[in-house]
DNA sequence: ATTTGATCCCGAAACGCTTTAAGCTGCCAT
DNA sequence: ATGGCAGCTTAAAGCGTTTCGGGATCAAAT
């Protein structure tokens, strides 16, 4: 402490001293309230490091290299420094860092906007949580659209070549993905929302979609459902793939015995499912309940329900998930799978800031549960699947007069 | 021409010149795909106007003088300079020009999420516009949430200071919007997504949802419709008074006489929706056909109609306004107006970057048509009001027995 | 033949920050 | 005393841009 104090007026002034009078007081304290009056010196009313730096009496880089924790600087200085700019509310220019440094502080978004694409009602939930994690640690989000998987990819290597964007969360990955793929051979950070087909060595985060479709098969047996169906989205998606094995597990859990024709894959619309449904009821032994991997796919199986005047919840038996509003807009309501997305947001911003900080710490994997909610579309079974044909086969016959 | 010959070799070389043979060539193309060759000179393949300007044997600051117009320039080494960039693949690093000039060619969204709000379903749509606007410029969206009003500024103030956003984009503009109050102040440029309170001299965007409303009306009207009712939203929302205006002149327009009691405003939710529809159900006269400002009031008005039994589509006609999934959801499907959100976006897009070159340019007022989606909620009026009445009072003494 | 004025381009200094190399100080061991 | 070694700090050189003052060139006007 002493030798600062020697030191100080044996030298050259910094350039542009702000007062003698200030840089004799040692007096932390002082020295801030003092600077505050004078800190919007420059134009904008931001803080520089410069600002920082004369009202601390040191240079820019030592400033610099208190704040970056630098290991050759004293731990009182670091304090010094740290706790006057966080007085002067000093925040440093991510981008005139990132001339230097090449990142940019902010996380990338690529939101691709192919025609079935379910994720958008829960888009501004995740938005929420990821800018919400991001603006936490003051970072910011870009995000940009694509129209497909090769404009995806190309926009995504404009943004890391501009630095607009250190990284990237990948949602709603496919099983085998192309951006993962891309991204692995270069050195772009990235993080999935999915699992994927190999992830055992990737972080990401994902619902465990499994377990809710396993829970779906088990609410249904209790009911006193015994043909159980399930209609699955495209296999690419690697959620089909967890979806699926869950029912098939809830299905084996509750010794229903697993029937393949009671499980039709690959529909990624409604019109899709209301075909998929349709192939079910025509079965010898048709379901009286029908999970879905989407809601969105419900909405297929309530169409042709409506249409062959089956009372859902009663005669047919429907379950969701995502939890939509879509849901809740169905009539009766439709029993989903509520997905926290906005806690998914916030989780994956928070793993990939993460990550970036620390570029060699072990991969980091999270699940978390969706939450069940029960709708007007389930019930005890009103007809055994015998007495479905034969409803059917009536209201067929009177509806086609 | 000769000139610059003579003085390109009476001078001393230009730092690190490249060769002397491509200094020497005056003929461009070969200049350029020599130089492509080694253009990858810095670490992440970025070429940097320092290359550029090798390649040409100019100044960096004469090239950038070059590309960003300036005027003393001439006009054959503009053209040389322009068609090496394009050659060489040369775009600016944005935020090293930002250090500069304080503009980061970032356009910023601050998405407010309060509870009752209906946007997010065409946040997608709205994202894909306005990024594709961006992109096709070089600009980049860095999109905030927010979760109040005062937030929301701190949050845009923020975003400014540290030049993250050269501006907003304003969704969902109230009528008395305290983001307009509060930019006005500053020299933040802005532009709004609807029409507020004294909108003259602001730069807009907007769909007329006035034209719709009235067209609804005159579409009720043709079926046969004589008590049309309308159940509006919230009126600090600043499109609620264009829709509320448009149903009013719609009437007008049709001679059916306006009836207050007809009109129900302020409603933010399905369930508020639902009461205003008993209170329309409960007059002397009901409506047999109800106009709601967006479609998710619309299904308060379908709940309610469910729970009373009356079929929509022929004892009670409704239509909605927003063109959601939702509508098509619901069933029968909800006549509504489909908004194209992602010309939105790319309008507001174009119309802020237009706006941010050049900033005196005469204010932007843009407006485009809502598009009809008919759909089975309207019908003829299979009852008059009278007869809605008695059956009302049928269905509802059988209900509560 | 000189001045004037335009035109065009150069060199250098910013911008806010990081990072490298070099310098100073005091301490311990010679 | 001298050298060596840490430990802390400074000075300066970048990073990729823009911007500014001024210098060179040349045609036109004196």
């Amino acid at each position: 402490m002493p030798r600062r104090k020697i030191r100080l007026f044996d030298k050259k002034p910094l350039p542009k001293p702000v007062s003698e009078a200030q840089c004799g007081a040692e007096e932390a304290n002082q020295v801030w309230s003092d600077v505050k009056l004078d800190r919007r010196s420059r134009d904008n009313g931001r803080v520089t490091i410069s600002d920082l730096s004369q009202a601390l009496c040191l240079t820019k880089g030592t400033v610099s290299r208190a704040l970056n924790g630098y290991p050759d600087i004293a731990e009182t200085t670091r304090v010094r420094v740290i706790r006057a700019a966080n007085a002067m509310g000093y925040r440093p220019l991510s981008h005139a860092q990132a001339i230097k440094t090449g990142r940019s502080c902010s996380l990338g978004l690529v939101i691709q906007l192919s025609e079935h694409d379910a994720h958008r009602p829960f888009l501004a939930e995740f938005l929420a949580g990821l800018t919400q994690a991001a603006s936490k640690e003051g970072w910011t989000l870009t995000v940009a659209t694509a129209e497909n998987d090769a404009d995806t990819l190309r926009i995504m290597r404009d943004l890391v070549v501009h630095q607009k964007a250190d990284g990237f969360i990948l949602p709603r990955v496919l099983w085998d993905d192309p951006r993962i793929a891309s991204l692995s051979g270069e050195d772009t950070p990235f993080i999935c929302y999915g699992r994927p087909r190999n992830s055992k060595d990737m972080s990401y985060f994902d619902v465990e979609g499994e377990a809710a479709m396993a829970e779906a098969v088990s609410y249904l047996a209790d009911l006193g459902h015994r043909r159980i169906a399930y209609i699955g989205s495209a296999e690419y998606y690697a959620f089909s793939h967890m979806r699926r094995d869950g029912y098939k597990a809830g299905i084996d859990a509750m010794g229903l015995g697993f029937d393949p024709d009671l499980m039709q894959e690959g529909a990624l619309s409604p019109e899709q499912a209301s075909a998929a449904t349709r192939r079910l009821l025509a079965l010898d032994t048709p379901p009286t309940a029908i999970i879905c991997a989407t809601d969105s796919l419900a909405r297929g199986v309530y169409d042709v329900a409506n249409e062959l005047g089956l009372a859902i919840g009663t005669e047919l038996s429907v379950i969701g998930y995502d939890g939509s509003p879509e849901a809740s807009a169905m009539w009766p309501r439709l029993a989903s799978f509520a997905v926290d997305t906005r806690k998914a947001g916030a989780t994956l911003g928070e793993m990939f800031i993460a990550r970036i900080r620390d570029p060699n710490a072990p991969v980091a994997q999270h699940l978390i549960r969706a939450e069940f909610r029960p709708g007007g579309s389930t019930g005890h079974p009103k007809l055994t699947p015998e007495q479905l044909v034969r409803t059917l086969a009536q209201r067929g016959a009177t509806q086609n007069t």
